[in-house]
DNA sequence: CGCGTGACTTGTA
DNA sequence: TTACAAGCCACGC
């Protein structure tokens, strides 16, 4: 079998075999997908490395959804997206009226990924002709 | 090196 | 509900 796999050559082979380890029925975010990889706060890697896989690959794709259970595929491509949510129909995932996964098919976040004072600058825009003229 | 864009996420307005 | 901002990584121009 594969002696090894692309050591350090990318996050993606990392990403891969995550997804790989989701079981049967049960769908993951990207955020968690990059926590479970090994590589919190790369949901965005997560997402870039599932798009460089080719469709005959044996990766498990269809398990990983946006967050809330959305599939991301459904805007970029409607084609894709439905495969992703027939696969997961047949697997037992269940989905609402707006055609999004059950939460309950979701994995359930272990820990808790503590957000270090991250407070985004809310952006503050001067509004003119105010009280504090001068 | 900078910019724009993309299967991302979260908080605020 | 949508739109925007900021943070993140990768790729093409």
């Amino acid at each position: 079998m594969g002696t090894q796999v692309a050591r350090g050559a990318g996050s993606y082979e990392r990403i891969y075999r995550a997804v790989r380890r989701i079981p049967r029925g049960q769908v993951v975010t990207y955020g968690q997908l990059a926590d479970l990889a090994g590589l919190p706060r790369r949901a965005r890697l997560a997402g870039y490395a599932l798009a460089a896989l080719h469709g005959s690959t044996s990766v498990p794709w269809h398990r990983v959804v946006g967050a809330g259970g959305r599939l991301s595929l459904m805007r970029r491509s409607p084609d894709a997206g439905l495969t992703q949510r027939i696969r997961l129909e047949n697997e037992g995932v269940r989905f609402d009226a707006r055609g999004r996964v059950d939460l309950k098919a979701l994995v359930r976040r272990r820990g808790r990924p503590e957000r270090p004072a991250v407070k985004r600058g809310p952006p503050v825009r001067p509004r003119r002709g105010s009280t504090s003229a001068t």
